[in-house]
RNA sequence: GGAGGGAUACCCAAGCUGGCCAAAGGGGGCAGACUGUAAAUCUGCUGGCAGUGCCUUCGCAGGUUCGAAUCCUGCUCCCUCCA
């Protein structure tokens, strides 16, 4: 069997959008191990599900035999991208930067070895923090034109809205990362989102000037549905990575329920299956899809969280939407018993746990016939819970269709 | 530094000849029906606490008034044009 090229894997599976030179490209990575970055901006103290396009498409290139080099935006993150932004960014802290920073550098050591070399992972914090802003300007600023970078597409919203020199300036200090990494590490390709594509053409472009060598840029599809809207966004918030922000059973949940129109390209973009199983469980119609949802959540749960806690969150799931199966993992609220010695009324009981922000969402709920507790749909707001409404010494609290919620008493 | 414009609930955006404004409309979100833990569609809800009332909210701080998101004063921030 004949090694495909990992660049047509990569088109293949939906992930690349533009390319600098891609005849270039295609021939470079066919000859030999390849260098490549992607950088991070550390401006959450979490990686998002949309995060990880660009973290297995490294692994694709790294399992080719490529090495990725995986930058935390330390230097960067201070400054803050403005590309594609309508508004101006908060200004992040120095503290809360380093310690995103620090975050990101756990959750990346879960998918790259960067014990034996074959990975890098690098803070450009290291090299940006402590430039001099007249070498700076001399040496780097002087081959970007204002003309250029006020037509570039990245900051046309900005252009009415505002736009500060500090964002202005993000521009060169992303593409001096190039040139940096090309110069330590001999880096010739650079991968960042769509909306990147203004600052790896300026690496790019740069690194030509002042080294005479060429590099490229790729830029990946954004994670979106099918309807456009970005993916990874609940009611609640972002989908993180962290376990303690998104619980894996919400991870799971999240992915169980994408709509059957972002199956087949979701398990292209966010699992390692063989492209064939992706396309014959993309192709399942009508209820049968529902078996690709669930490979779908388990795959990148498992990616994530490990097999572990993917299992448990299915079992979660299936328990309630199937039969069988243990509720474990599912999300829960402990109280202690002496609380419903006298029954607790069902809107107290609700705000105690996560479901509702306020008594007057619960009150709502009942009243439209959205909250059941075990087999038994709640309509009245006077409804009493007693330990008689348990089994064993828990309760299941449904809310809605589809968002369930363990009490336990102790 | 000068001249003008703006700041409204999660977002966009009305209101700004003072009471009928917890504040139009749209989006988003939530819930119900239909379903496959889907989509589309239809319906309802969407500041808080208590059930026909109270409290907080229309950039911030004061003032006028029986009563202000609406009028006045000062302040902060943003935008546009000029320097």
């Amino acid at each position: 069997m004949v090694m495909s090229n990992v660049l047509d894997v990569l088109e293949e599976r939906g992930y690349v959008e533009q390319i600098t030179h891609r005849e270039e490209l295609r021939e470079l990575l066919a000859k030999g191990p390849v260098t490549f970055y992607i950088g991070f901006d550390a401006t959450a103290p979490s990686l998002t599900l949309g995060h990880l396009i660009p973290i297995l498409s490294a692994l694709h290139l790294y399992r080719a035999g490529h090495r990725p080099i995986m930058v935390v935006g330390g230097g960067t993150t201070m400054v803050g991208d403005p590309s594609g932004k309508s508004e101006m960014r908060q200004l992040l802290k120095p503290e809360t930067i380093a310690e995103n920073v620090e975050r990101f550098r756990e959750q990346f050591s879960r998918f790259f070895n960067f014990e034996d070399g074959s990975a890098i992972l690098v803070n450009n914090g290291d090299w940006l923090l402590d430039l001099n802003f007249m070498d700076f300007v001399r040496e780097i600023g002087r081959h970007f034109t204002v003309n250029r970078m006020l037509a570039m597409e990245a900051y046309k919203s900005r252009l009415d809205a505002g736009l500060t020199f500090l964002e202005f300036s993000y521009l060169l200090i992303q593409s001096f990362d190039f040139l940096e990494l090309f110069r330590r590490y001999n880096c010739r390709l650079q991968l960042g989102g769509n909306d990147q594509w203004s600052n790896i053409l300026g690496g790019c472009e740069l690194v030509r000037r002042v080294e005479g060598e060429e590099v490229y840029g790729l830029t990946l599809t954004l994670l979106t549905t099918a309807t456009g809207v970005k993916m990874g966004k609940t009611e609640a918030g972002t989908v993180w990575l962290d376990a303690e922000r998104t619980s894996p059973y919400e991870f799971y949940q999240y992915l169980r329920n994408v709509d059957d129109a972002d199956v087949e390209k979701t398990l292209a973009l966010l699992t390692m299956l063989p492209m064939e199983e992706v396309r014959r469980l993309g192709a399942l119609e009508g209820s049968a899809i529902n078996q690709a949802k669930e490979v779908l959540a388990f795959e990148v749960t498992k990616f994530v969280h490990g097999e572990e806690e993917a299992r448990k969150a299915r079992d979660a799931a299936r328990a309630v939407f199937g039969g069988g199966g243990t509720h474990e993992g599912m999300p829960s609220t402990t109280l202690p018993r002496g609380r419903f010695a006298e029954g607790m009324d069902i809107v107290t009981l609700l705000a105690e746990t996560s479901l509702v922000s306020s008594r007057s969402e619960a009150r709502r709920l009942i009243d439209q016939g959205g909250i059941t507790l075990g087999q038994e749909r709640v309509e009245s707001i006077d409804r009493v819970v007693t330990l008689e409404d348990f089994s064993g010494n828990e309760l299941i609290i449904r809310k809605g269709k589809k968002i369930y919620h363990r009490v336990i008493v102790q």
